[in-house]
DNA sequence: CTTGAAGCTACACCCGCTGTAGGTCCCATA
DNA sequence: TATGGGACCTACAGCGGGTGTAGCTTCAAG
């Protein structure tokens, strides 16, 4: 049996993201002592490491209790589990889309800045107007 | 003298997010009609386009307000204007790195699960064990 | 003058945590 | 067995960047 501080410590998580994934029921209601701090278990551990690495795959909680309620039925099939990631796979390729636009237009306004003073700034100029920009960048980072 | 409505639809911003702008001192206190309804000059409209596309192209409202104070002082070099900018550049080329790793895991994953049942889900095995993954991917999205 | 859209304030909520305050428990050492 | 100091407990506030709601008041067209 784990104390929340070593169950944290080899997950990688912090006491207080272990407390709050059990008050919203990510993790189950831990055991406790006799003077109720919490004790785990092994399966605890486990459930702990798969939610920190979904969440570094950058898989929603939302995602991740989905993907955890499927693993508990091994019999069912596995289309379910395959779009959850599709999903995920769609969203990292919609993010990066719109980085790399990000990221054109960043480079083009500092490579296009030859100016000294701020009224002349290049980069100024094209926060100032969306019309010198050559993609769109729809709207603020989701 | 705009209302808070025609101000937002020209901006494509929403009534409640000009409000909030002006809660956070982005936006300054609004002159009022004798009512107490806000009234907009075109100095503002012009203020609030410039942050919404700043927002667009990434920038967070801290780095924007550090833009709006520098361009009020036209006669100074811009080269802080061009360190924001550079600053903002290296925080989307290292969110691109990250993202790209994260797509090649999830492609990955997904082009070798040929299971039907979860039990042997191929998507499952990785999250469960981060040893099957090929690239890191330190901490959840920032 | 009426009416309905648009505005007002104040507050709660979203995600995914993180930090703090003020108290309690555990267990190694003396 | 007593003690000390780390680890733990609950409860709550706050981050960024807004969004949504309730219950009012104001504005402007007809
Ligand atoms: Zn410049
Ligand atoms: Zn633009
Ligand atoms: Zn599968
Ligand atoms: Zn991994």
């Amino acid at each position: 049996m784990l104390s929340i501080g070593v169950l944290a410590k080899r997950t990688g998580t912090k006491v207080q993201t272990v407390r709050y994934y059990e008050q919203i029921g990510l993790m189950p209601e831990a055991e406790r002592s006799a003077g109720g701090q919490r004790r785990y278990a092994t399966a605890q551990l486990d459930r702990l490491a798969f939610i920190r690495h979904a969440r570094q795959l950058g898989f929603s909680l939302e995602a991740i209790r989905e993907l955890l309620d499927l693993s508990d039925s091994p019999e069912r099939s596995c289309a379910e589990v395959d779009a959850v990631a599709r999903r995920q796979l769609s969203e990292v390729e919609a993010r990066l889309a719109r980085l790399e636009a990000l990221r054109g237009e960043l480079q083009r306004m500092i490579g296009e800045c030859h100016a000294d003073r701020v009224a002349d700034c290049r980069i100024l100029e094209v926060l100032r107007d969306h019309e010198e920009c050559l993609s769109d960048h729809g709207a603020p980072q989701p």
